[in-house]
DNA sequence: GTGGTCTAGACCACT
DNA sequence: GTGGTCTAGACCACA
């Protein structure tokens, strides 16, 4: 699994990782019933701290995309593909209308709104090649 | 100046307060050389703490949003118009490249997020450009 | 208010500490408005760590008890009153039905059931006085 | 022997077989003499770890409710019938004592906890005493 | 002052 | 091996 991970921005580093987590399974790359890499080994990967990670599983068990088995591992539940594509979507959706809401009590028209959003559509590549979250953390090392 | 405040939001108040300036002058209900409310004005009608009011405040002076005038307040700048547009719409287009980034990263396709984006610019319509009644009595600033 | 955390049970300190806040606000002693003992005085007083306390604050914020105000604190919700009642019986219930399931299953019939609650209703008093977690800590210091 | 497992519950699985298998002879559905499934059968039953088996049987082998005849199995100690009583009511009066104690922490009345446990007695009728068919087919050890 | 995040490392129980 | 808990202490943003 391919997890990006920037401790540069704003929003909290485990946050980042349930999302990563999330859009893994959203898009498909991990399927359900498999088991996600342990605490220690994403820890080893991402250069994190073991406890960042925890926190991260934590919340995506609280949210029923994992669930725990003891002493094993945590795998990825059966109803979790929809539920993470649902949830990621919702979460996106949201940001979207506050983004709207926000750039029209700035003054924007709805034309001006349309053409910034085609630009920025067009300016990043749909299908941007993965790198991993050691080799970006190598690249901006905070 | 209408000014919204949602304390509960993620973004931090006194961004929050930034932002709305930043965006009332963009999109010009408030004119360059008017002055705008001090600091103990708005925090009487926001509710909020004078600390966090006089943060924000700096922050639109550092920006050189608006200046002070030793003992007459604070007032909104020659070049503020273009200047907060900008500002503003930098964020605006830095929050819109992050959030497709993320998108598609979960997995949407560009077609499906156009559709999304349809739908939101369609639920959420564009303020009407009447000014508020509270806007409309706009107070001197002390 | 009063806080009994014994750090040699079974039950994690953090879930104790869920626990009897939420009793505490469940039998009245803390009311809507109010704010709760801050991490650092929570801990200073059950002579924990901050971040034991401060992960069962989350969780009693997750479960919609307590709201946070940023930079203030953490106050208990004006609905908390009830949930915090029906949350706690609902863990109690569950706890008892397990625990007849289980006694059953271990062969004991519904009068002899009967007559252990009876006694164990009689030997434990309706109202034991509060001690505070300091004084329980201090006479059980692991 | 018929043993439920539920490797989503709080308690520790290993735990619960002690328990179930506790109660199994507490209820007398095993008798002293009889031998027990061997790790690898009830392994395979539950669908259960063999290691995690093998601990619970080491447990029961501690408290001597059942003993090793080297190279036939594990068998169901002569007085194993009261002390496996015995023990198994012990853990279930702490419980109850706990659970009690906890009950009025949060402001139930004796009353109330009286209407709780009639309601939760009533809802959860008593096993029916006859055997399951699994438990009927009992099989030899190995 | 407040809570939130992160790191570091120890210990534990479970499988 | 696995995750969970807890301690300790640093740093940060916010009010």
């Amino acid at each position: 699994m391919m997890i990006r991970v920037d401790p540069g921005a704003s929003a909290p580093v485990f946050q980042q990782i349930v999302n990563e987590v999330k859009s893994a399974i959203a898009r498909g790359a991990i399927m359900p019933g498999e088991a996600i890499p342990s605490v220690r080994q994403m820890a080893a990967d991402t250069l994190l701290n073991p406890n960042t990670v925890a926190k991260a599983y934590r919340e995506l068990e609280r949210e029923g995309i994992v669930y725990t088995r003891r002493g094993l591992g945590l795998f990825v539940a059966e109803r979790a593909g929809p539920l993470a594509r649902s949830r990621r979507r919702e979460e996106l959706d949201d940001r979207l209308r506050r983004f709207i809401a926000e750039a029209r009590r700035a003054g924007m028209t709805t034309a001006e709104l349309r053409a910034r959003i085609e630009s920025a559509l067009r300016e990043t590549p749909p299908e941007s090649p993965a790198r991993t979250a050691a080799e970006s953390l190598r690249r901006a090392p905070r």
